[in-house]
Formats: structure tokens, C-alpha cells, sequence
DNA sequence: CTATTTTTTTAGTTTTGTCTAAAATTATTT
DNA sequence: AAATAATTTTAGACAAAACTAAAAAAATAG
């Protein structure tokens, strides 16, 4: 397998994110997730089309090609081995570990990366319960979902956030949700899709649905 | 302090290790190091030199600042940091780790790597017995000396290899000489500089100067 | 079905880091 | 000390990755 810059595995990698939920991927879309301009987009499809990493036709979006999706799942197999370190052994808090392995996971060496695997002892999922993608690039599907889609009284373990503000963190710290928390939705309200629910026997809170859409769990 | 990019720093390391053996560095000494052309290495230097980084006249050499020299410790203390972290923790042999730590050592996050450095037990040497620079960027004075500089009758723990070609690496394997071994000098031969050396009771054998010159050993 | 708005692409620059070829400077011979 | 050789710098070009402004195409509204 050849090698890419940095750039373009930051680019393969938002696709294959974006893609997983849009069927297709549009430029707009893909400036405004890498925080870069429409136009810088068009050119980096340009050259990963050459590549035949991408299918691409003027004004139509895009795609990854299946040797795309397999260079997508090696980065993200390194972004992920290496959050699961930092949070493991180097003791990092779940939410300080995306950005530093935002780097690290461009140092591609696939003798490093299986040698960490091994040390790791084969982790199957990375501190934020993604699941991380084995040498030959399987993932399992992610048993992740919205607290907002779990069914009444069931229980699920938060897992992840998808926004990573500080505000929202404030709010979670208030409401004494964190990775980990066992949740038990009790009631949903149709007028504003808010929601109660449950921490162990306490007695149950509100949260709203901006908040519950932002909190991803794993359910029994 | 700053952030370089990862060509600065490649250059910036360099010659922190000309300029110990040589004082002042030169345009040819360095672009032979980092196999690039004269042309690159003046226009880095016209570059560092803004930064003050470096003091650079043309014609006349250059050195490392006092804050040029701070920032090479640390990417010295990130490279030898990953290079223990991978003999250590990954199993990576000796020879191998070099490669890797040149690629590790341009993630700089400060937490990063002193947690790092904490999760290994703060090192004192890396894999090839050279001083790890503290938090602080204070380094010991490495013990490391050429076998050709070894009094006779004393013993040696062989430490390093200055080239890393497979040539070397043939002959040492041959001479059953590693990282770790205890060479003895018992006779040094003026005409050719050749030398014989013996480990533990095994009967003598001889050494030619090139190799020697390229044994490190860390002595008593 | 036009007209307007939005999205996307193109054209032309900029910055960083590299290179080759030529010019300038310094070092070494004779 | 002048000639020659070696080293270093300059000038000009190129590739990668970004940007702004303008043009082109597609989507939406009236
Ligand atoms: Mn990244
Ligand atoms: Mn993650
Ligand atoms: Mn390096
Ligand atoms: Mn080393």
C-alpha cells in the first residue's frame, strides 16, 4: 500500500465519516467538516480521483473507491489504537485523547501499528466505544447509538459525545454524565423531544433534545 | 516556545549533532547529512536565522542559538523517549527503532511526552545507551566512547553502532558483537590501527579500525 | 419556464520546501 | 600572487497545499 500525506489522509479519513452517514459527500460539506475552503476541496478530489482513491465526476459529490475505504480504515485503525493508548497507559482523559491522535496517526508504519495493537492486548474499541479496525482492516459494526433512538426504560452506557465544546462539557459535569454512566430513559416528550432519565436510583432529570442528540450510548 | 515544521526540525537536529563534533557546521557537512542539495540547506539557514534559531553569516558557518539549541533537546528527548518506548514496550530490535522515533519525535505535545516519559519510568538512556534529555531539556554528559579510544585491558559494553548500514550489521552479527556485549581490548597494532578484542574467556580476534571506529561503548 | 440563489469549479496568487544551473566567494596549488 | 579548485550563495523553476475572486453549473422560487 502506498503512502499519502498528511493532508490527504486528513481528507480520506472526513469522507469516509461523512459518507458512513450521507450516502454521498458534497464539497461544501467536506470544507466545512476540515475547516478549509470549497475550492481547496475540489483540488484535493482532483488528485485523490488520479489516485483512484475517490470516484468523482464534476458537481455530482463523491465517494471513496473500495481501495479508498481500505486507506480510510488504516488511518482510522491508528487514530483509534493510539487514543486507546493514551487514555490507557498514558492515562489521558477520554476527552483530551482525539487531538493528539490526530497527529500521531499519520505516522504510518504498519510494524508499529501491529506491535501497539499487540501491546494494547487487541483492544476492540477505542475510549470513546468506536470500534477499531483490525490489521487486515475489518471493524465491527458499532453498537453506538443516540440516546435520543434508545427505547423507554432500557439502559444504556454513554459512550461517547459527539460535540466536544466546553459548553457542553459543563453541562454533562452539571448533570454528573460521563463516559461510563449508566442512563435509563424514562419518559420522552413529544412537544420538545426532551427527555427524562435515570442514574441508578436517583430520581430522574430532564434533558433536552439538543443535549440528547449529542449522546451516543451502548445498549444492553 | 514555538512550533516548527517537520523539515526545521529534521535541520535543526542535525546540527545540534554536527556541531558537537565540529563546532561550526557547514553548508556541505549538513546537506551530505540530510541528503539534500547546498541550495536547501542555504535557504533553511537564511530561514532559521530569522527565527533566531541560528547564528548564520554567509561563508562562515553556522551554530545553534542558545533558544536553537533548547528546542533540538527537545526533539532529541521525544526521539530517544519513542526509541525506548519501542524496544522497550513494543519489543522493537535495537536497529530498528531509529527509523520510527525519526517520524514519532515530530509530534510535539508537551503532555504527550512527559507523560510518556513517566509511563516508561523517566529513562535515563535510550536503546543505544545515548543520555534522554529531562522535561527541562537538561541532558547528561554521554559516558559513550569510541573503541579505538579504550585503554588496553579494560571492558566495555558495546552501546552503539554509528552506521546502521546492513554491511555492518553482517559483520557484527559474524563477530557475534551486539548491543550489550563485553569487549575487552588486548592489543592495539599501529600500522593498520587494527586492534584485537576478546569477550569474557573466548580466545581473542581482531578488529580492523574502520569497524572499531564505528563501535560505541560505554566503559566502567 | 425564467430568474435568482446556492454550490461548485476555475483562474490566478501565496507559502513552504525542494531542485538545477550559474555566479560569487573562499581555499588551495603552483 | 595568480590560477585553479572547491564551497557557498543566488536566481529562477517547480510541486504541494492553501487562499480569494470570478465564472460556471445546478438547484430553487416565482
Ligand atoms: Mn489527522
Ligand atoms: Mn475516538
Ligand atoms: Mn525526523
Ligand atoms: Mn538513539
Amino acid at each position: 500500500m502506498l503512502n499519502y500525506s498528511t493532508s490527504e489522509e486528513n481528507y480520506i479519513k472526513a469522507i469516509f465519516h461523512l459518507q458512513r452517514q450521507d450516502g454521498t459527500v458534497t464539497t461544501n460539506e467536506l470544507a466545512n467538516e476540515l475547516k478549509t475552503k470549497p475550492a481547496s476541496v475540489t483540488d484535493m478530489m482532483k488528485k485523490l480521483k488520479v489516485k483512484k482513491l475517490l470516484n468523482y465526476q464534476p458537481y455530482q459529490g463523491f465517494r471513496l473507491t473500495n481501495e479508498g475505504n481500505k486507506v480510510a480504515l488504516g488511518i482510522i485503525r491508528r487514530h483509534r489504537l493510539w487514543e486507546y493508548f493514551l487514555a490507557e497507559k498514558l492515562k489521558f482523559s477520554w476527552d483530551e485523547v482525539h487531538e493528539v491522535a490526530e497527529e500521531l496517526e499519520h505516522v504510518s508504519n504498519k510494524k508499529l501499528i501491529d506491535k501497539l495493537d499487540e501491546f494494547l492486548g487487541f483492544p476492540r474499541t477505542d475510549p470513546h466505544g468506536d470500534p477499531i479496525p483490525d490489521a487486515n482492516g475489518k471493524i465491527e459494526i458499532s453498537k453506538k447509538i443516540c440516546l435520543t433512538a434508545m427505547a423507554l426504560n432500557t439502559i444504556g452506557v454513554v459512550s461517547s459525545v459527539s460535540d466536544q465544546s466546553s459548553e457542553i462539557l459543563e453541562l454533562l459535569e452539571h448533570k454528573k454524565i460521563a463516559i461510563g454512566t449508566k442512563l435509563e430513559v424514562k419518559k420522552k416528550f413529544e412537544f420538545d423531544n426532551s427527555m427524562e432519565v435515570k442514574i441508578g436510583r436517583q430520581p430522574a432529570f430532564t434533558i433536552s433534545n439538543q443535549l440528547a442528540e449529542n449522546i451516543f450510548v451502548l445498549s444492553n
